[in-house]
DNA sequence: CCTCATTGACTACGGTTGTAGTCGATACGT
DNA sequence: ACGTATCGACTACAACCGTAGTCAATGAGG
């Protein structure tokens, strides 16, 4: 299932706040994004056809919440990504970011118990 | 630039061996890839237009090469990729790709050895 | 009740992407 | 010198994507 960076940011709405209707989201969206209502409905719309929204009538609206779980759809981006990108070394991913300041202190100090994780 | 994941295929093998021909690539490709060679011809040509591949004549045909180097477009890619899925934290992607098998033993000691000049 | 705002369904439309065909020029084998 | 394969330039075209408009039904407010 193929989500677009656009429906990704409906996405994110919902799996903060499963359950909400159209009008919530765009109530949410409406500071970072300058999206006509309309949009919202059409990009909803679509996600449903694609199944990654269910649907729950609520009156005479929907009320939305995702199929599929956030952190399921992460890493199968993730792996995605790192193998397109990567050819599916993750080290190089880490050191990229590290190098443009994409790790803060706290990551590290996350990674670090990761790695601790994984060697054992 | 925007380059589009088939583009990316181009990239990656001009990365490789930079300096060659679409049919060169179009050697290189054939295993993975079923495409026709003229699809090659015309990904080649948008990367060019893009300004993604610089060209060198060579007799009647071109010799391609990019224009921007492998390290920095994935960099920035990987700023983007965790800017939109993560949020710009990087330590849950870490984690997905270690769940998934992303990482082999030698990409946890890669990790390991670049957490700590992280630390330093 | 009547008007108005809102809802989901359907439609629109230009740009991008993947995939490939056509065409005219040209090099290569015989 | 002639046919054939190949080159780059141009063209095609459907699906997808971002963005939004139209429409008919329906609910809310006076």
């Amino acid at each position: 299932m193929q989500i677009t960076p656009a429906e990704l940011e409906i996405m994110n709405v919902l799996w903060d706040q499963p359950g909400i209707g159209a009008s919530e989201i765009a109530e949410e969206l409406k500071d970072d994004k300058s999206w006509n209502i309309r949009t919202i409905k059409t990009l909803v719309g679509r996600l449903v056809e694609k199944g990654a929204l269910t649907t729950e009538p609520d009156g005479r609206r929907y009320l939305y919440r995702p199929a599929i779980k956030r952190g399921d759809y992460q890493k199968k981006a993730a792996k995605q990504f790192v193998d397109r990108m990567f050819g599916g070394r993750a080290a190089p991913l880490v050191a990229h970011l590290a190098d443009s300041r994409g790790l803060t202190p706290e990551d590290i100090a996350d990674l670090e118990a990761l790695l601790g994780e994984l060697k054992k």
